[in-house]
DNA sequence: GTTGAGCGTT
């Protein structure tokens, strides 16, 4: 009852899984069963949560006996409101080897070597799925037009995605390495501050609302760009060529 | 205490 996918997957050869998406952060299986389980015999609940913090990702599978009952739930449960939220409830289209299924069934879990090798090549690329649907999880954060549940019928993934996926990790990891220079840096300001306890004892420095930025503090660009000039300026034959120009005996600058 | 496109594990 509640071990629903604690111990992996008990069998889903004969199983239909129906995916249920729009749900909270914070309901589990325990809290689907009982609604699914009204409308048919469900084997198995799965809800995929996130390696990391552990946190449930949003959806969930559950897996149906027959055909029949697992439609007639998505068609109950389907936009049902759950623990605040209202539930979309539609037929897996993708399995866990992340191989497109036939209306939520699952073909075939193990290649049967019935003594005929299909392929030399097993190809182990969903193991990169891993990898890239925990890192976008959290980076498509963009309300996208949710038109209906009916997209899912025209709507045909191809499996030649191998390298055309092309995801748009730009920003998180911009990000994150722009957060970790930021902190960097402050880590370091907040240092020099402590050296010179006798800056500011006053606490009303909160006048100056510039102040409050721990970037603009110090304004390393400000000192960077005087300390070029005039110090490499000083050569007497730049100066015979151009007093202004030091670096470059061109009056384009 | 938080968010919200989409497709899964021992």
């Amino acid at each position: 009852m509640s071990h629903f996918g604690r111990s992996g997957p008990p069998d889903i050869k004969d199983t239909f899984s129906l995916l249920v998406l729009n749900i909270t952060f914070r309901t589990t299986a325990d809290d689907l069963f009982p609604l699914f389980d009204k409308y048919g015999k469900v084997v198995d609940i799965f809800i995929p949560r996130d390696r990391r913090t552990g946190e449930s990702r949003g959806f969930a599978f559950v897996r149906y006996k027959y055909p029949e009952e697992a439609q007639k739930a998505v068609e109950k449960l389907d936009g049902r409101n759950v623990d605040g939220r209202d539930i979309m409830v539609q037929f897996a289209k993708y399995g866990p080897n992340a191989e497109p299924i036939k209306k939520g069934r699952i073909v075939e879990v193990f290649p049967k070597d019935k003594g005929k090798s299909r392929s030399r090549s097993p190809r182990p690329r969903y193991r990169d799925n891993y990898r890239d649907r925990d890192y976008r999880r959290r980076s498509r954060s963009r309300s996208r037009e949710r038109y209906d549940r009916d997209r899912y019928r025209g709507r045909e993934r191809d499996r030649h995605r191998s390298r055309s996926r092309s995801l748009s990790p730009d920003h998180y990891g911009s990000r994150g390495r722009g957060r970790y220079d930021d902190d960097r840096r402050r880590s370091r300001s907040r240092s020099f501050d402590s050296a010179s306890p006798r800056r500011s004892p006053s606490p009303r420095r909160n006048s100056s609302p510039r102040r409050s930025s721990p970037s603009g503090d110090k304004s390393p660009e400000k000192r960077d760009h005087p300390q070029r000039s005039p110090s490499r300026s000083v050569s007497p034959r730049a100066r015979r060529v151009n007093s202004r120009s030091p670096r470059h005996s061109s009056d384009e600058d």
